[in-house]
Formats: structure tokens, sequence, C-alpha cells
DNA sequence: ACGGTACCAGACAGATCTGTCTACTGTAAG
DNA sequence: CTTACAGTAGACAGATCTGTCTGGTACCGT
């Protein structure tokens, strides 16, 4: 991986999540990763496909992290929602990256929705997983569950609700 | 209220809810309108201002639609579930218009997210309130909790995940 | 009859956005 | 040495977006 191309990558991670996908023009990203637009386009063959390499190295980074997690049952549930709820009301949090953008892209069809579907897909099997491996009745209703929990926590704690994010953490434990 | 400031604010209603509001320009909500772009600034002094009268509407017509459920306490709750579960499902529902404005507005200051937390406010009072009225203990926790429900029902639903959104209502109904 | 107001049609300015292109530099491999 | 490539700087085209302005029509209350 070349230094202007994660330089790129990560500049776009940080304007795309904190200020929107469609308000930060390629010229910004160039502008704050420094480099020149040929470079850009050199990298990237549009700016949706950097929104695109934006969403799935974030897919690939959360799967590292919550398949990281300690456990294999019940406890790597609780392990994850521990960290959910700790960044969720933590500075800089601005919701879910994901639910972020399918707001921003409506058609169904979008490539940036597939990812959307991708991720709430292995997310709800991670939780199923989870909860079978812990000889849990019912898993796949719970799987449901906690994945629409999830959806809410980053939602609330996006909009500064701490209140509601604690509330749906007791929940989903509950849940467990 | 001027018919053709109506037909402005419908169309926008329609447009912005589907597309997304920075996806639509004000010629497209001007053409198709039918209405002399004079016209339009003639009644909205900006897109902001026409992007905050969506909101404000939006807000007011749940409030009626919302209020006015039948039932003072639980049963109003039941019956303001069993109609989000059904239009979160239907065909055209894109999620929640606040929810889709805020991921669109990521400045916590703006009015836009102004409207968007009076109405979080508004709802969890509702289910607060209704609560007390039917003695239930823990309101607030539940109220919360029902808040971030509705969140995570309204997300899925936009999402086309029809398992999650019939997870979330049989938790809030749990809860009440 | 007249003045105000709501409306239509569309040109226009100015900004911004994506994407292409030219021209040049440094560097590493063959 | 030279060829290929990753990089820099920035002009440019073409589209689109917001907002203003001109000019004209129709209705409504006084």
């Amino acid at each position: 991986m070349s230094s202007a191309r994660s330089r790129i990558l990560d500049t776009a991670t940080r304007l795309f999540y904190a200020e929107g996908i469609h308000t930060v023009g390629v010229d910004r990203v160039i502008a704050e990763a420094t480099v020149a637009k040929a470079t850009f386009y050199h990298h990237f063959k549009s700016k949706e496909d950097l929104v695109l390499a934006y969403l799935t190295t974030e897919y690939e980074r959360q799967k590292v992290l919550l398949g990281g997690a300690p456990g294999t049952g019940v406890e790597r549930i609780e392990a994850i929602l521990a960290k959910l709820a700790e960044v969720s009301v933590g500075p800089g949090f601005r919701g879910c990256p994901f639910l972020n953008a399918a707001a921003e892209y409506a058609d169904p069809d979008h490539p940036v929705r597939h990812v959307v579907d991708d991720y709430r897909s292995w997310y709800r099997d991670l939780m199923r997983d989870s909860l079978k491996a812990s000889d849990r009745p019912n898993a796949d209703q719970k799987a449901d569950l906690l994945l629409l929990v999830r959806d809410g926590i980053a939602v609330a704690g996006g909009l500064g609700d701490k209140d509601a994010v604690q509330a749906g953490v007791r929940t989903a434990l509950a849940a467990v």
C-alpha cells in the first residue's frame, strides 16, 4: 500500500465519518491528504470508488475488532456490547458509518447499500453463532434483536442520547 | 396556505424523504412542483428554509398521528407500535425522516438537528407519560428503551430487514 | 380603475463539484 | 543509463447547484 493511497483513504475516512459523504468533496480530501489530483485519480477511479474503499475498509476493521473480541459465546457478545457502549458515548462518535452511509444512498441496489447489507448480515451471524456456542435457545430471534438494539445504540449515541444507549445495553444484556 | 406553497412543500417532502436532502436540488423541486423559481424564493428564503419546513411539518404530522392514537396508557403505546410495525415494512418506507436528516447534518448545533432533538424528546415524553398513566414502574427507563427500539425499528425497516423489525416490536411490547 | 400580490417563464451570476489533462520531478529496477 | 512508475502542481472542461433578476400575466380588494 503506497503512502499516498493510505493518506487519501485515512483522510477520506476521517472526513466522511465526521461530516458525511455528500458534503465532503474530493477536492477537500485531496487538499487535506496533501496529494495531487492526478495521484488521487491514479489510485481511485472515481469518488464512488473511494467511498466503497472507505466502507469496505471499515467493514474489515470491524471484523478484526469484533471478531477478535475475547470468548466465543455470550461472553463475546458481552464484550462487544461493553465496547459499543463505551465508544458510542465517547467524543467524536457520530453513529454507525454504515447506517449513516445508507441514509445518504437511498437506492437499495447501490453498491454502497450492498456493503451495508453485508455488514449487518455478518453482525447478525456473529450474534447468532455466539448464542449457539453458549447453547442459548431462540438464537435466531435473539440475534435479530441484538442487531436492532445495536442499530438503536449507534443512532442514540450519534445523537448524544446517553440515557437511551444505557437502556439499550441493559436490554441487550438481559436478552443474552 | 397558497396552492403553490403547499405544492412545493409536498414535492419537497416526497423527494427529500425518498432520495435524501443533499441529493435533491431546488431546481428539481421547482420542476416537479411546476412552480416558477421566483415563486419558490418568494415562499422560502433558502433551501435550508425549505428543509426546516419539511421537518417541522413532519413533526406536526407525527404529533397529530401518534398523539391521537387511541387510549392514554400502555394501550396507546401498543397502538403506536402496531402502526410503526406496519408502515416500517411497507412499500416506500425509507426509515425515519428525522434520523435520515440527522445523518446528513453532522453538526449537532445545526437547526435541522434541533428539530430532530425536539422530535425525539417529544416521543420519549409521550412514552413516559403513557407508562405513568398505566402506573407502570420505571417509566423513565422504559421510555428510553422504547425510544431506542423505535430508532432501531425505523433503521431496520428502512433497510428492508423485516426480521429485526419484528424482534424489535416483540421486545417493546414485552417492556410495557 | 388601481395597487398589491401571487404566480409563471427563464436568463443569469457565481460558486462548487467531478474528472481530465499537461508538464514536471524523484526514484528504483533492469 | 534508461525505462517505468509514483508522485507534485495546477489549469481546464463540463455539469450542477443556489440564489437573483427581469418581465409579464391574472386576480382581488379598495
